[in-house]
DNA sequence: CCAAAAGTGTTGACTTTACACCCATGC
DNA sequence: GCATGGGTGTAAAGTCAACACTTTTGG
């Protein structure tokens, strides 16, 4: 009976919605087990580390130079034999980056750091599959029950861009009439005095996010369309 | 800087609900730290266990007899400082008891294993009462989108039965036409030919739990009253 | 016939869904 | 003036919450 001590990790799915796809942060393993292959930001759990959260968000922002980032554990991965190098205990979770922050990956050297759609992943890594999978469930109950989705939007946003994101991570289309009607009855949303113009049509409102509004409803409040 | 190995553990808060009041299982520590202390159920994980959810239902069944337990992940805690001998990474798991199997209990040697409200709780060891609290919320959640009440109760019940288990989860009463009204059109009861007869008044008829029915409603069921 | 818990319906308020057209802008 | 996405209202169906009395049994 083998004694190497056990060993935890932590990885990252961080999301974000670009042109009404749902995308996730993947890096290139740069050594073996899996060299070559997309792995999700992360690495070993440090003893320095005073928190494991916190060290999810160190991982990620060595990895990937994101930081300053909404981060939430998603669930502790341990079977045996899911890592090749003995017994790992990995404890992932869930990142949500505005469309503002996205500029910042670049930074990280250029080799391998890239979004790609949820739709159509490369193979990945160890079982993170599975921990895309679990993240991806929890991401569409997460929001629908909370604020979630203005964490994946810039501060001033129309409603087109709010409905969107609730299209991407959905993955269905929602009617706009009652899509607007919910939101603009809720009153989490300031409608500001500015608007965006796109292209040759109407420019549309933009709003933000009334994060003190929120959190005096009185029921959990569910945007579930 | 040290490198003392990180220790992962496993503990379990394992729900009953007892004369309408909601329980969980505790066993007194026999050891330091936190000596005659009460403390969730729970151990290190062993290289032996093929998973972590297995490592918990093992320590569960060692240290209190109790076994074939609905199981659930809950949350990792791996903050610095919150075990005196190193670091440790606890997987916390909730777990779902029926009336039936409290008689187990009894087998398990006599001292240091005791049923308590969670309403009245002792003082607790580590940071157990926290993890305690965290069950509680998830279990209040659960009740009320899931099937979990059914695996509270024995295959039997009467839909007082039923209600008992709502009432003492959620902390407060449920207007007793409302709740059976909903139960009654949802579809996943089981009407049986007995009643069940506790005293000098009526008795109540018995139902069961119509899993195959419960699996195919069309929407994620809602069980909030 | 009494005590105790089992069992039963209706109404009004609100929420949800389905559905199609006009508006404002730049070119 | 046209192409493009922005923006708007209503009616019907369904759901939710509040509320009090009758029934059945054993003793």
């Amino acid at each position: 009976m083998s004694h190497e001590p056990i060993k935890v990790t932590v990885d990252t799915v961080a999301f974000a919605v670009q042109e009404a796809q749902l995308e996730i942060l993947l890096v290139k393993r740069k050594h073996d087990p899996y060299k070559n292959l997309w792995a999700l930001p992360g690495g070993f759990l440090d003893e320095q580390d005073t928190t494991v959260e916190q060290a999810a968000a160190r991982e990620l922002l060595e990895e990937t130079n994101v930081g300053n980032v909404y981060l939430e554990q998603l669930f502790t991965f341990g079977d045996k034999g899911r890592d090749p190098r003995g017994r790992v205990v990995t404890v992932s979770y869930l990142a949500l980056l505005r469309q503002d922050d996205l500029e910042l990956k670049a930074s990280s050297d250029a080799s391998g750091v890239a979004w790609w759609p949820v739709m159509d992943l490369p193979k990945l890594a160890f079982d993170h599959r599975r921990i895309v999978e679990y993240a991806h469930q929890r991401i569409k109950y997460k929001i629908e029950y909370s604020a979630a989705a203005f964490s994946l939007l810039p501060e001033k946003f129309t409603l087109r861009d709010l409905q969107s994101v609730y299209e991407a991570v959905l993955g269905r289309t929602i009617d706009n009439r009652n899509f607007r009607k919910r939101f603009l009855k809720l009153g989490v949303l300031k409608e500001l005095d500015e608007t965006s113009q796109q292209g040759s049509f109407r420019p549309a409102r933009l709003y933000s996010f009334a994060e003190q509004e929120f959190e005096q409803l009185p029921d959990r409040p569910v945007f579930s369309f």
